[in-house]
DNA sequence: CTATCGAACGATAATGATTATCGTCGCTGA
DNA sequence: TCAGCGACGATAATCATTATCGTTCGATAG
């Protein structure tokens, strides 16, 4: 159930994202600050899908975008599309673009050193780390549509 | 061109893995070990054809996956392969495990002291920081195969 | 040396996620 | 009221990846 308050924030969101608000992105937000894991758009559609019998896969897919690109919500990760195999076998971090997807590696001397926390919570057994730094490329920057 | 020292090597590293060395397997490794980028399987398999002209795409993913199952190369990104939402807006960070591809939050306090890369090169902006912490979670360890 | 057996290959169909297309709907302003 | 436009819904198309299956290769037993 969407509160006035909600509903308020919702449209100052819209408005300062420069986009419509409309019933059905209303919906999926609310949903999306419901949800606190880490969904995928099925996921959303799902439980979208009772409130909004007539909603499309398309149409959840198209917001969920809408979200991100205007910062509303992040992806878990930037660089989930395809396989991509890691040939340097050197300790590194990855910076990668958020626009293009391009990544690039960052020696990493400083994390030799690195403490692995002990308490990691639920049994979880830590074996490595990946860093990604995240933002822009020089090349994205200059484009700036 | 392969060296004596690079196929024995390779032999070596098979034998490690328990895996049977073949023609195609060497060449695979072969090229990934020259390629110093993030190649997806497809840019593999335009460098793998030349030497390999009879080699299937099929046989390329094939062996990627083994080499990455077998420790023998790793993957960029442990996360999954496809879009999830981040709907946790505090910073924090995140334990994948590599069996499962579950994922896990872990608040940033418990990863605080991290040293954080000052010089970024070739005019990269940085905007925010995402760490993996790579394992087993409790389950995947339980269950042995 | 040859027959046999299983692993690896190659070709291709199938799958699953995501994106593009396109006709329709509903709101806003003339 | 009517035109224009953005958003929607349905669905076709695309792209990466995986599964299937018949064939081939190589090691080994006879």
């Amino acid at each position: 159930m969407t509160t006035a308050t909600q509903f308020e924030q919702f449209n100052a969101l819209c408005k300062e994202a420069g986009i419509t608000p409309t019933q059905q992105r209303l919906v999926i937000w609310q949903t999306l600050t419901e949800m606190h894991n880490h969904p995928s758009p099925e996921d959303v559609y799902v439980r979208v899908k009772p409130q909004l019998p007539t909603v499309s896969l398309a149409t959840v897919y198209k917001n969920i975008h809408l979200f991100i690109d205007t910062g509303m919500f992040r992806e878990v990760s930037m660089h989930h599309g395809t396989l991509r195999i890691e040939t340097n076998s050197a300790l590194h971090h990855h910076l990668v673009c958020r626009k293009c997807k391009s990544i690039f590696d960052l020696d990493a001397k400083q994390l030799s050193g690195f403490p692995i926390p002990q308490s990691l919570p639920d049994g979880f057994v830590a074996e490595q780390f990946s860093i990604d730094v995240l933002g822009l490329c020089a090349a994205c920057r200059k484009s700036k549509p």
